[in-house]
DNA sequence: TTGAAAATACCAAAAAACCCGTAGATTAAA
DNA sequence: TTTAATCTACGGGTTTTTTGGTATTTTCAA
């Protein structure tokens, strides 16, 4: 599939001046480049973006910035400039956080303990227009494991009020008087929240929360 | 202090190829070096060492590694080689591991978004036998805060058996029964475990625990 | 405007948790 | 071999949670 140098504009947004010296040694080793466009937070690739200068056909984004989380910044991205492929290249491996990226418009998903060779041929395949994802990540969205389909349950408003004020300490009554409602009221919410979680008891349901970081 | 190039001979340790190349592009500028010796995993660094053919100046050590934690690590190759300085390179900016990564021999600690010539400075001052820490992690050590003195209360092994029970939303008859105990003891276990954490009921107590990574 | 979802509310009883204090037996460390 | 810590256990009481069924009012989107 390479048979020559092909030149294309890449960016790199990442806050890890290191990385990017890393990127600077291997791209340029396969393909034609001009420069690699560098950002260290995701508002200055934004304004970049916005200048229209200079189209990029890869970006590889970084998931935790400085200013902002990568998810949000990849639809921005996105939506801003539709044919640039946005490739997560990141630390983290959690199915969720994958997943996620690729809702929000990525074309891969890269970890950083990538090889060379691997994250070349990652952003070929990706110039390609084919979706892509390094070795490790693979292996990741292959064991679709059965803890991540006990997803989380989706609260209301007010569940998610009186799920907070649980985890404080609170009881019904204190809830109840905080939010200016019956402590019945109260302990219904109580019992939808443990319906809606599966959980035997408060215990439970706290762990589940925090787990799912809901607290 | 940099007066001219000093000849010294480096190591790094750390599963990101990428990382690794850009410690190639960046530190040659600043030092005289034959080659950078580079390790994917802690126990080929072990190896090397024991082998004794070259003596290795500076290390640097990323923390999370495929094989073994950077904190045993560091140990190991302080014993091995008590003269090599070493300076943990890593993405944890939690203020404990810092403390445990020196509290192991570490020389120093940076954050991997450090700058080039902040790099360059941090492996100088090592060099010259002083401690030294990246500006981040200089400014993580300043705030002392408080919420890292409510340090987890230590817990007996009765006690964290009980607490994990607790998360699985068993009740205090339940547990007892498990353990062969009066529900009574399981009570005050139970008490006991509310005072060291000083929370009001087991919401606040599980949410503690959770934060703790104690359940 | 008309449903559906959400938030509100009640009753009553059983179960569990929480609060005091106290104290014997068993381990493990000094 | 003492001490200190831990595990065990009790009584007696109050408070809170949990369970089960039911029902009215708001709110928001189709």
């Amino acid at each position: 599939m390479l048979v020559n140098k092909q030149t294309i504009n890449i960016a790199v947004v990442d806050d890890h001046p290191i990385v990017i010296e890393g990127l600077q040694k291997i791209l340029p080793q396969a393909f034609s480049i001009t420069d690699i466009k560098e950002f260290v937070t995701g508002i200055s690739f934004i304004n970049f973006l916005k200048e229209k200068l200079v189209p990029i056909d890869v970006v590889l984004l970084d998931i935790t910035l400085p200013d902002r989380s990568g998810i949000d910044l990849c639809k921005e991205i996105k939506l801003l400039s539709p044919t640039t492929r946005i490739l997560a290249f990141s630390n983290h491996n959690e199915r969720s956080i994958i997943l996620e990226m690729l809702q929000s418009g990525a074309s891969g998903y890269l970890l950083k303990n990538v090889s060379a060779t691997e994250l070349i041929t990652c952003i070929q395949e990706a110039l390609n227009n084919e979706i892509t994802f390094s070795q490790e990540v693979k292996e990741i969205l292959a064991r679709a494991d059965v803890s991540a389909l006990k997803q989380l349950p989706s609260l209301t408003r007010r569940e998610k009020e009186v799920l907070k004020m649980i985890a404080e300490g609170k009881t019904s009554i204190e809830i109840a008087k905080e939010l200016f409602v019956s402590p019945l009221t109260i302990e219904t919410h109580r019992r939808n929240l443990m319906q809606k979680f599966d959980a035997k008891n408060v215990a439970a349901l706290m762990k589940l929360a925090s787990e799912l970081k809901l607290v």
